[in-house]
DNA sequence: ACTGTTTGTAGGAGCGTTAATACGAAAGTT
DNA sequence: AACTTTCGTATTAACGCTCCTACAAACAGT
């Protein structure tokens, strides 16, 4: 920790007051006079007096620290929220500690347990797998403050969350409102446990009473564009000849785009893209994306309040809440245009 | 906190022996007999005991925790690096404190600040001024671990970081080999008192004999693609023609990318781009993007080393040391073919 | 048998802070 | 004048841990 720092015995020592004194005076207690105040805490100025946060935590058995885990920051949706949630804790008072599980559940797990050793005082945390979460759910179960940053309906445990599900109708839909029949689906999500935009697109079939052909479906393994070139390769080789493909981040249909770009076809005169989260290089691809804007600093904002209320009332937690952010569907050029249906 | 956690008092209780030897006992001491810590280390899990560590802390007089500043996570360099960092710490037993000065210099200060009162082990930064850092210095004088993240040549303060002047000589003279004589810049940083960047841009003319026209200077004010968009509007609006763009960092030149797709002008027959960082997406742009590649990985662990170091020899530390990491220009279709020259 | 060493365990101080309590001195009340 | 109250400051005990030292008991060595 470099130098040792002055402590309050210096300050003590240096004014000629006791340590307690100087405790009280440095946090502006009304049972010590004014100009004694000013004499303190000049004298610590002086020595450079930083309060001892580590001492301070054991005593008061708080730490004003908060631990944040996410999979990676990869995806510029999570590098959104790390920031908007780093932001808001700092205007509460706390310090973030942050972690990435890099998608490995014994990294999550051993995470979750620094972060606990470290007496932080609440979780944030996005989880690798969406129904696995025995080990977040004990925590809860031991009344610690902890909120998940994905949907999870009947977890037992805290959320705030984009609706993933809703976002993924609202996007299919529109495609199916232009009268798109044959949507491709690329998404590496449900073969990891977490169905909700797969569920959002089968729901906007069923509910213009469609049936979607699982041929189309195709799971990239991974999220990169990378990821999405290949999944595009992956389904125009196939017999099925969609006239729309629905990919579950941008980066994915970055990749959908330039596959088309290289391959000839044209978006969305031959096939529509729709993409999700809405990062900031959506509008500026070759063709400008239509996509599900993810209101990161919406949902940063309400996981911070929400795990600071269960901070306050740690002692008698309340009920875990599901809160879910309703997305808006960024329509752009990616999608424009008709099919003739028929 | 949540529920109080078993403390060492009461794996003591539980087996009958003294806190003493339940600490040496866990901490797997040769003193103990194997039987013994056998008997321990049970009631200590069946007790779920994790160790304290801000007691810890408080005795060892070390946190096992560094402080991570960064400007902000828009820039897609800083997210990999923040990632690499973290992994890299984490792997040496350091939990990460991380924030976001958001590019103000007050915010800066007081992060640094709240890190230290958390007695920090040390601290990575990546500061908002590359000249400013009187702060920072007065830091390491008092002996305490800084690594900054940007290059710092005299400041008597330990760097490790991309050679970005060599970079960017490496860009412009790409450009200038290519018969380019008319190049532009659109980097904001100079406005920001770090002209790295740009010195590599004036090197490279220099030393191809060449005298570049400040004409071709632009200030984004920005580093987003629609900063860059709005750079590249304003500099055809000039009276002079470029050949060639380079821009401070790849979300600009994705942003440049989109201006001249939609203004008409073709890449690279009209107009050659070179970005810097290589992101992911600039292999994946309308016209994939040549760019100086940032080896974020290798400038994280290169920096996380030398804080550790720093960390170990903390009574006596070794003069600073800035080290710069060689950047590798990756040419791509943007700034295919060459110029007629004259 | 007598000292010397090793072995297993315990006791106490201290890390820097806060909270509860204690205690003189000054000031107000009756 | 005696009695209470207020005020300013000091003392002490935690918080949970580790280090240093203490100390019996067992085990040598001569």
């Amino acid at each position: 920790m470099g130098k040792p720092l002055a402590r309050l015995k210096d300050v003590a020592e240096k004014t000629g007051f006791s340590i307690n004194t100087v405790s009280l005076a440095l946090r502006d207690s009304p049972r010590i006079p004014p100009e004694t105040k000013v004499i303190i805490r000049e004298a610590a100025s002086e020595l450079n007096y930083l309060p001892n946060y580590v001492a301070k935590s054991l005593v008061n058995q708080e730490t004003k620290s908060i631990g944040l885990i996410l999979t990676d920051l990869e995806n510029p949706i999570l590098t959104h929220v790390a920031q908007a949630i780093e932001n808001h804790l700092a205007k509460a008072g706390y310090t973030t500690l942050f972690a990435t599980s890099n998608n490995n559940l014994e990294v999550e797990t051993r995470m979750i347990e620094t972060f606990r050793a470290r007496r932080a005082d609440g979780m944030l945390i996005f989880p690798t797998h969406h129904r696995r979460l025995d080990h977040i759910r004990a925590l809860r179960q031991r009344n610690y403050p902890v909120v998940l940053l994905v949907g999870a309906g009947d977890s037992g445990i805290d959320a705030v969350s984009m609706n993933e599900q809703l976002g993924a109708h609202k996007a299919v839909s529109h495609l199916i409102g232009n009268g798109h029949r044959a949507i491709g689906l690329i998404d590496p999500a449900p073969a990891l446990g977490n169905a909700e935009k797969k569920e959002g697109y089968l729901q906007a079939h069923a509910d213009a009473g469609l049936v979607a052909d699982p041929e189309l479906f195709v799971d990239p393994k991974g999220h990169s564009a990378e990821a999405g070139y290949w999944a595009m390769a992956t389904l125009m080789a196939r017999d099925i000849r969609p006239t729309a493909v629905f990919a579950a981040n941008d980066s994915l249909a970055l990749g959908v785009l330039r596959y088309c770009a290289q391959a000839g076809i044209r978006v969305p005169a031959d096939i529509a893209i729709v993409g999700f989260d809405n990062i900031e290089f959506a509008e500026f691809a070759v063709t400008p994306l239509t996509t599900v804007d993810y209101n990161a600093s919406r949902v940063s904002q309400l996981a911070v309040e929400r795990v600071i209320e269960l901070i306050r009332r740690r002692d008698e937690l309340p009920p875990p809440r599901n809160t879910q952010v309703t997305p808006d569907l960024v329509v752009r050029e990616s999608s424009a245009g008709l099919r003739g249906l028929g």
